[in-house]
Formats: structure tokens, sequence, C-alpha cells
DNA sequence: CATGAATGAGACTTCATTCAT
DNA sequence: CATGAATGAAGTCTCATTCAT
């Protein structure tokens, strides 16, 4: 009785997890819209029949994965905010974690208008980690008052999205690294005046 | 005689410029992928059939607008550039034109994923108007050399992105001044003075 | 247990054979051309997309049977060129065998121009039967050698043709009957006796 | 007055024999089905709409010219019959003359099954020429007259269809001869018994 | 729960034919 | 007579979804 997963439970979770996955590699692969039930339930060696009984549609295995992921994020984030290092380091790192989850998952972002207008998978909850850390820095005056703190979000996030489109040459992560140099550059409270 | 352009020649450019109105009314109404040629054709009172005698797809008509609009920016940018203003008001009259027409095309240029990873419509010259510029600032000691040109360019255009997806209550055009300062701030040599 | 055969997969083979059935009905009825994937499934009493479980093309439909009827007709020749009869009496046989295996068929056979140029179903051991047959009546002297087998061999089965195709009342078995003394008659040695 | 043939009406004659060429030349490359009314005019540099004033459909072109070609063999066959040559020697002559019309048109003949069940476009007439020449050998004993004429015709016919769909690599006048050979000797009474 | 054949709406596309210019 | 844009019927094919087994 205590023993609440049964066998069979198992297996479903097994099945469902191969089927996120195998959708996620075809989407990758071969587009959302150019990738079928059927396709996917043939890669996973399933009847077509089945997909139904873990998803209602192709948009749902999306979602679910796209907040997964972000919930992966947030997971990470939460523990850096905990830690006692400047605001400035926070955002240093908050960017490399950022980006390197958008790295990995880069081509996958890129489905996210598939899930219609107003179906962002990511909760304000996201935000509020960003903001509390951009607020810590200008109340202890390292970073400049004049520019609203949403905006300063909405450029952070941008460099990310920039980096992860980019099409130069250079490697993901020293782009980012250059785009954060201007950022907090343009950010930081120029004390020499 | 003088009238080199005939009436049936006329026509068919009222056609074809109704026919690209209509799609991209659609296209942002509905979704690209949730228009049918059925529908513009329909919204248009012609038969189905004529869509083909003036575009082989639905891609194409995506495809003609954007490369119109990019054009079209290309133009406005041609003209700044040979003014005699200092690079750092070329950059924010820039960005001022091409935040205002992609703040007019704001839902238009979200479509551009759909011509498929390796069809921006736009040139390379576009790019290099940007360069000149920057490279100009560089030269005079305007500009920080630290940072590579093409990451200076990238940042710029995701600025435009960055505020024209934004779901900000802050207006475009401010919101869009708030990150031209954030970033040319950043950019901006500070050491002496 | 014993049954291996699922009550699925014996409807599925049995609306298999409905298609093919109706099909080449409709074909002959109406031509091919103007036979349309929804005419066999409404003549079916199915779904239209239920034809693209079976066959992927009209053209695919009648492959498959022109192939059935080679491989049947290929079976009876196997079957007979073991015996010890005559050479002659061979091809007499054969051309009975081919001939109402062609009547029976006749319009079927009238459709294979529409599989494209170098379809024809047969592979080459069907010839190779032939070849051998007619190799055996020239080394005994039944036969004369002066014409090239191959030539022997197209012009036998274009008597089938020729009879198959007949415009005349003459009846079909009659007609070839007499084609083959023709035939028989200019192929036979006739200098002794 | 006396004139009956207008500049226009030349022109018009012109133009007709131009839509025939271009026709029949797409019709043998790309096939009757594929070649499209706009794919003529297309290479004739016409308009579309031109076609309807000397044809009324694709199957009309066709007809037009099969007729034209039987024509054209029927005239070399009755300048034959004429000659005082031997019934075999005539024989020997038409089948000549037909293979090489046959040859020439091989392609074109193919298309002929486009004309629907009923519409071989040779009058009774072209049968005929053939009959009084083969009654002619009956009668004076050179032909067996144990086979019915029309065997003996349709035996004929196929023989040039034969050699004109072989697949053989001797070339086609040869083939057509060994054939020959074979229907002559098979149809000439053997005296010598 | 798994299966996979059946379904049929609906998208795309072609093209012979018409007709106003 | 020539033109060629407009037409829309018709055909092919796809695929998410259902449901009997």
């Amino acid at each position: 009785m205590e023993n609440v997963i049964s066998r069979r439970d198992r297996k479903k979770v097994q099945i469902l997890n191969t089927l996120v996955d195998i959708s996620m590699e075809l989407f990758v692969a071969k587009g959302f819209e150019e990738t079928t039930i059927a396709d996917i339930m043939k890669s996973a060696d399933l009847g077509t029949g089945t997909f139904y009984n873990y998803f209602q549609s192709k948009e749902d295995v999306l979602k679910y994965v796209l907040t997964q992921k972000f919930d992966q994020a947030k997971n990470s984030l939460e523990r850096l905010i905990k830690s006692t290092i400047s605001p400035q380091e926070k955002i240093s790192q908050i960017l490399v974690i950022l980006g390197r989850i958008y790295e990995d998952n880069r081509q996958l972002f890129g489905l996210i208008n598939h899930l219609g207008p107003n179906q962002p998978p990511h909760g304000p909850e996201f935000k509020d980690i960003l903001v509390s850390i951009i607020d810590e820095g200008q109340k202890n005056g390292d970073f400049r008052k004049t520019i609203p703190i949403e905006i300063v979000i909405e450029t952070f996030m941008g460099l990310i999205k920039s980096a992860a489109t980019s099409h130069s040459k250079i490697p993901f992560m020293e782009n980012l690294n250059y785009k954060l140099d201007l950022f907090l550059n343009g950010l930081t409270e120029k004390n020499n005046k």
C-alpha cells in the first residue's frame, strides 16, 4: 500500500517520457507543422491512437516540454539568488545560466509561436527573480536608477535571444559575454564624474 | 497613346496590391498557417485559382511584402548615412527610423519564421550601413573598441526586436529610447572627462 | 490461438481485394484517366482517404494487378515447359494459355501504357521460357534457323496482341489459331518431306 | 477576286501549321495529358485564347494530325497498288512504306488511345487496299486460301506494330524484314509437296 | 491501456475554357 | 482575330482524431 507507484504507473511514465523526447527530436529536426502524430508514434514504435492516452494534441506536447524547461531554469535561478555575491556578479551568473539553457534548447524555444499568442508557458515568477536582483543593485548604487526595471529586464532577455539567434562565427558564450559587457557597462553608474 | 500602362495592366497591379493587403491582414489576424488561400481569395472576392496568377504560394506573398518593407527601410537609412551628424546621433536616428518601421509592421515581422531558417529577405547591404557608422564612431574615439562590430550590431538589432515585442505598458518609442540610452551608455568610451 | 490471421487482418485483405476489383472494373468501364480515386472509394463505400492505406496512387493499383496477372501466366508456362511434347506442340499450347489469359484481361492489358514507357511489370524470366522452347525447336531441326530468336518471340507475342485487339467477328480463339497456323507455317522448315 | 487566298488566310494557315507542329512535338516529348494548352501557346508565342480559334480541344489537334498521317499513308499505298508487280512484291513494298511511316511517327501513334475507343481516324478504305492485294495473291495461287483475309491483314498490321514497338537492338527495317520473311513464308502456298 | 484502420474535412493546385478589351 | 486574366470545378493527398477490437 505504501508502494504507491505500481509497475503499471512506472511504465506509463516511461512511455510519456519517450513520447516527449521523440517529439522534441522530431520537432527540431523536421519542424513542428511537418511532424505528424503518426511520425512520432512510429518512431516510438507505438500505435497511433496511443498518443491520445498521454496528450490531447501536438500542441499539448510542446507546451508540456517548454513548461518543463522553464521550470528547470527557474530552479537554477532561485538557488542563485540566495547567494551573497554582488548584484553585478549575480547578473553575470544568471546570464550564463540562462544562456546555457537557451543554447541547449535554442531550436525548441523557436517553436514557442506554435502555442498561440497568449500562451507563454512561463509564469510571472520568472520575472520577479530578475526584478529583485536589479532592485538590489539600484538600491546599493551599483546600477543606474534612470532606467525602468522592466526595460532593464527586457534588454537583458534580449541579449540572450540575440546571442542565441546569432549568425556570427563568434562562439555562443563569448558572444554572450561581450553583450553582457556592453549591457553592464551601460547599466552601471559611472562614479568617476 | 502616351498612356503606356493599359487599363488591363492597371487592374493587374490593383489586384496584386489587394491580394497583398488582404493576405497580410489575414496573416496578422488569424495567423499564417491558419490562413488558407481560399480565405484570401474569398476576402478579395476573386476565384481561388486567380491567386496563382500572382503568387506561387502563401510563402511567396509573405516574402514579397517583407522584401518591400526591408527595401523601404534600406532607403531611409541610405539617405541618413550621408548626413554629417555625429555617429552617436546617427545611431539614435537610425534606431528611431528602424523602430518606427518595426513598430508599424510588428506583427508582420513576427511572421518571418515562416519563410524557413535561411530566408531573411534582407541582403548584406543592410548590415553594411550600420558597420560603416559604428566604424566611424570607433575611429574618432567615441565608441569603445573592445567590442567586435558584429556584436554591436547584433545587440543594436536586438534592441529593436526587444522593444517591438515588449509586453510592457511603456509606449514603444519611449521603450526604444531607454534601451538606446542603455546601449549608447554601454558603448561609449567613458574614461576621461 | 491456432488462427494466426486475426479478423482484422482478414478484413484488410478483403478490402484490398475489393479495391482491386472495383478499380479494374472502373478502369475498364470508364478508362483509367477518367476514373478518380473518389469514384473508386465511393463504389467501395469507403472513405476517400482509406485508399491511401492500401495504395499510393492509381498507378499503383494497376501495377499491382498487372504484376499479379503476369505472375499467374508465368506459373502456367513453367508447368508446361517441363512436359515432353514437341516444341511445335508446346508453342501451340503456350499460345492457347497466353491467349486465354490475354483474352480474360484484354482490356486490362490495354491499360499498360499508363504505367509509363519502361514499366512493363514482367521480368525477363518470361522471355526466357519462350527462348528455351524456340531454341529446342531450332536445334532439332523443326524450326528455321535463319530468323533470330528475339524476332520469333516478338512476332509470337504480336500474334496474341493482334488477336486480342482484333475488331473482327471471328472469335478470339479461332482468330488465335489461324494466326498460329500462319506463324508456325512460316517458322517451320519445309524444304524436304 | 480571282486571288482567293488573302494574306489574312495565308497567315491563318501558317499559324495552324505552327500549332500542329508544336503540339505534336510537345505531345511526344511530354506526353498528351501532361501537355497543357497553355504550354502549346506559350511555345507558339501566342495568347492562350487564340488556340480556340483553330481547334476545339487538345483531342482535336491530335485527331487532326493522325488523320493527316493516315491520309498520307493511304496515298502512298494507292499509288503502289496500280503497279503491276507480283502480290508478294507488293506486300513487301507496302510493309516497307507503312513501316517507314510507322517508324517516323511511332510515338505519335502511341497517342491514339487518347481519342477514345471508337475514334480510329482511318476509314475502312485503308483496309480495302490490303484486301485487294491479298485477294489478288490468293486468286493466282500465290497465297494460301485457308486463312481468312481479315486474319492475314490483322497479322500483317501486327507485324508493323511489333517491329515499331520492339525493344530489341536489331534496327527497325531489318526487324521488319525478318518478320516479313516469317509472314510471307507462312502465307505462301508451298508448291513442293 | 494499446492498437491501427477508417474517416472525411479541407488544403493545395491545375487547367480547359470564357470573355472583355 | 488575338489576348491573357479570371474562373471554379475537379482531383489529389494529408492527417488529426475516433473507435471497435
